[in-house]
DNA sequence: AATGAATGAGCTTTCATTCAT
DNA sequence: TATGAATGAAAGCTCATTCAT
């Protein structure tokens, strides 16, 4: 469902022991699937592992609890795509305009693709009952997502290219939709009659960037 | 997987329709309080009838099962707010521009500050485990709310107030920014630490609304 | 097995709903019986329950753990038979040769009868598993029982009934067989072939006292 | 409940009886200390392999099952020291008063202080979950125990050093403090505060044989 | 109509035991 | 022989639901 290769390993041994090294992720790649389809509450942890193709027991050598494997998913999964796609940006030198219409567009849909956008409904859904999830998020997440579109904005200021604008409000239109789209597709997305009711992502992404740089860009009369 | 419009099957007996009207709307309020914040599956029925000042077993006099208090939540919340605004906006009849900045930002702080806020948390967190809340959704939220915002845009284009755009599109970048607020709202925006990460969500409304107004206005140079 | 009437009550309102004030102390006699039978550990919740009359969660309502319940159980019990016994003592105000040879038996006869016998084995059993057990059961039956042993001997020795003996010790001598008898009744003494082992212990406890006593009287020659 | 003499059953075949006498002894002894501290049913076999510096899996090289392997630890430590305090009982050809006052002194402190002390707590514990230990443990250690006891008693009386006292009693008098003493040391003297509650048990043990000597001996007025 | 004691299916977690290495 | 990863039966505990009052 949420892809990753949780399956796709050694059908060479099919019965007991395999290699301990990739028991952990495999167990965190179920967990994260099920967590974000079901709900942590609603998911047993025998799923996971029935879905991870071990036993119930074999869980518990890995994660001490049912609590401690959420909290290892999320740790786990915020690491990946996130922090990657950030690196790009700050890497990026060429104009704030250019960044909007091809880095941005690029990164989120592979953020939108990957499992990492399992995470977001997942953070939402759980922060309230387990809230040390909150300062994590808001430490790993949250505060570089934010720090880098800003510092992308302020440069596009800084250079001309956009009006002088409130960079931490327009910083949030330019990311909250994406957030969305991805909550949207681990929810209702994934029922089957509202295939057709959300437009195709990408090109919601895409479209939604051009409007916002539109509306940013210094050339246009103020309202 | 049962039924498809469990949701909206009851709404065809309106003989004992009466009663449910009677029920106490404290267990309503309160069920939605606690599915929001803890999450359906987490929360216990018997906190539901805690919070609503009953004992337990009045619950059950009204509700034949948790699920079932589940879809009167989302039955009963749904009929508010959403729909209210939705005819403001269809008898609205000034220009688009006029709408965007007054008649939506009004109406969306109102969304914000309601009860169904919350509404969209607990659609998001829930649906794949009870799918035919999916249909009733995406009837009487998704599509209602994206038709009555893309005739919007259409009228825009049509009197030259806007460029023409991809009016589908552009309904997503007007909302889904104030559907993740919500969502924010009720979760990482619910936890101690977290207070300053999002700065005022009434500023980032209008903001992001003045900002995709300027994007959408006919007389900026195209890209 | 162990005696109570955890059964004998209630015969006439078979099914739900009995009384809540007399279920704790079912449960607690329930739980007496077998955790002095099997231990603690390899007693299982439900059976307590079942041999209560009681469902398994019923069990819970009243008790919060496992644990718990042990707790409550050797407080409860403990309450009884021992300060009871202890009183008689103290208000005993003939000869110390008459204590002896009619109060102790006497009473402690009672207690080898009485559910409490089972406590002693109880406590040996579990005090390492669960240490604030120690503290309890040393200030409510060691302390209390061995201080008033210790004072009917130094009253017999202040009168010239004994001979001035090590008071400490010769409380040990008159006690410790009489535990140690309660601890056989519920150990190897229930078990079949074992009956002929031990000879009567009323006999045991009696021809005991009377043994010491004469070690304890002044009018014999010293070693 | 099974069989009846399970224990004393392997003694019946010496053959691979070499090949237990040779299985490592520090899982016998990492089991005594685990089972009487803990009880057999809360002590984990991984435990026992652990503090016999093993892994899990030997444990199982070893014995068969949990349960053996306390057969094994009562039948391993059985046949040391009680056996051996006999022997040397039955040779002692001096006066029932020295017997008493110099030779069971001497043993019983060899007994408290060796790890026999701790079989006692055991099958006190054990007994009921595993009655086969009831019929070993009556025909090793208390039949001998008590014949032993009594036969040095009948000497002292027919030899004229003692009354002619209840012989079986008698024995019980002696014993069971020294038993109870045993007990003691690995539960409630095994804990923190309980340290001064009972004094130095040689003290105890040895007041205890003068003062029952002392009744036992012929030249006081009879009661 | 309202209550809350009682129930028991169901879930989390543990641990004796096995077996591939 | 020795290991320890894996298993799954079994135990503790929870909670949706019922029903006598």
């Amino acid at each position: 469902m949420t892809g990753q290769s949780v399956i796709m390993s050694e059908s060479a041994t099919p019965h007991r022991q395999r290699r301990k090294e990739a028991r952990p992720s495999e167990l965190l790649d179920a967990a994260l699937a099920l967590f974000t389809e079901k709900g942590f509450s609603a998911t047993r942890a025998e799923e996971v592992a029935q879905r991870a193709g071990v036993a119930k027991g074999t869980l518990y050598l890995y994660f001490n609890s049912k609590e401690e494997l959420l909290k290892a998913v999320i740790r786990h999964t915020l690491s990946s795509a996130v922090a990657d796609g950030r690196q790009r940006l700050l890497e990026h030198h060429g104009s704030a305009t250019e960044a909007l219409t091809e880095l941005l567009p690029t990164w989120w849909e592979e953020v939108y693709d990957s499992p990492s956008s399992a995470l977001f409904k997942l953070v939402i859904t759980e922060v309230r009952n387990f809230p040390d999830i909150a300062e994590f998020y808001a430490q790993e997440v949250i505060q570089p997502g934010l720090a880098v579109i800003q510092a992308l904005l302020q440069r596009g200021i800084d250079r001309g290219e956009f009006r002088p604008v409130d960079v931490e409000a327009a910083a949030h239109s330019l990311v909250l939709p994406i957030i969305m789209l991805c909550l949207h597709k681990h929810s209702v997305g994934a029922c089957a009659l509202a295939e057709a009711m959300v437009a195709d992502p990408r090109r919601i992404i895409r479209s939604h960037l051009q409007l916002v740089l539109r509306g940013l860009q210094a050339h246009s009369s103020s309202s």
